[in-house]
DNA sequence: CCCTGTCAAGTCACG
DNA sequence: CGTGACTTGACAGGG
């Protein structure tokens, strides 16, 4: 099992997802913000080497306007040899990449022209895994959008225009279970519908379900992971107490963590995990210590 | 240098 | 009807 965070690491002094604002955007200031991004992955990939988190998912910044009409910049082939580097750092590693594209990605949104920005951004992530070479099982995970007062349709609407994508971003594609909307029954009709592999989070789950535990879950969710796809996906975190219900943990509840990975043992079930906490690496770290502490391996 | 209003993008829930 | 939340503060202008 790989453990792994999404986007930023506090502990080493770079961070992977500077921007700016697009009324200072120039092509200067792109070059010199994604050379200073990629710098900072290839830091933070290393760190997680380190500390044997094999998991990572690339902040949606690491390309400042991407899919925005401002950028015509060939971001592309200017830092091909940048992505290569990196990309070949992952693949002797075995290091496993996620990337989730922000809340304003929506395939089934009433407005076509939402559609249409939220294509232009799944291309973009497509390319930054295509760059760096990583084969299907890096993935782009989504959620399935909004209801828009008619939850049936909406769902059938995620699937139509799923159908009309390009197969580079639909062979990148899983979707996620979320905290509000869609619970993991919704996401396996969609599985059964179009054979989109279904991201499982954990979380989402225990403040989003129809009921189902979590093991029963993972029964559910494993098989909707081809050979092509690697092993699944997880998210996991756990409610921060004291707060509101959904809130992402501050730090890792080792109590719960524990229970989840017996559980995991006990299935069998290899799989990846992502820890969604906000202190992010350092969870990770004694995430690490755990597994280590039920027998597993957290290399590859 | 510090302070703080605002930032590309969408949707829903809460008050 | 305005605001916060989402996975995450930090950019940038003005004092």
């Amino acid at each position: 099992m790989r453990i792994g965070y999404p986007c930023i690491n506090r502990t080493i002094d770079c961070k992977g997802d500077h921007t700016f604002r697009l009324h200072s955007y120039t092509e200067e200031r792109l070059i010199a913000t994604v050379a200073e991004n990629l710098a900072c992955l290839q830091q933070i990939l290393a760190f997680n080497l380190r500390h044997e988190l094999l998991f990572f998912r690339i902040t949606s910044d690491l390309v400042p306007f991407a899919s925005h009409p401002v950028n015509q910049f060939e971001w592309q082939a200017h830092f091909q040899p940048q992505f290569l580097e990196i990309g070949q750092f992952i693949a002797e590693h075995g290091i496993r990449i996620s990337m989730h594209p922000d809340q304003f990605t929506l395939i089934n949104s009433l407005d076509t022209a939402v559609f249409e920005r939220s294509v232009k951004e799944l291309e973009y992530h497509a390319e930054v895994l295509d760059l760096l070479g990583v084969d299907t099982s890096a993935k782009i995970q989504l959620h399935v959008g909004g209801i828009y007062g008619e939850k049936g349709k909406s769902m059938q609407r995620f699937v139509k225009r799923l159908e009309t994508l390009d197969e580079r971003l639909r062979r990148r594609l899983v979707i996620e279970n979320d905290d509000r909307l869609y619970t993991l029954r919704d996401c396996l009709r969609i599985h059964e519908e179009i054979g989109i592999p279904v991201l499982f989070d954990v979380f989402h789950h225990e403040v989003n379900s129809s009921g189902e535990t979590v093991r029963d879950a993972l029964i559910m969710v494993a098989p909707t992971w081809a050979q092509e796809d690697g092993v699944p996906m997880l998210d996991y975190s756990s409610q921060e107490p004291g707060e509101r219900a959904r809130k992402h943990a501050e730090t890792i509840d080792l109590a719960h963590f524990q229970q989840f990975v017996e559980t995991v043992r006990d299935l069998h079930l290899d799989c990846d995990l992502m820890l969604e906490i906000k202190d992010k690496e350092k969870s990770a770290v004694k995430a690490v210590a755990v597994l280590k502490e039920h027998g597993f391996e957290t290399f590859y």
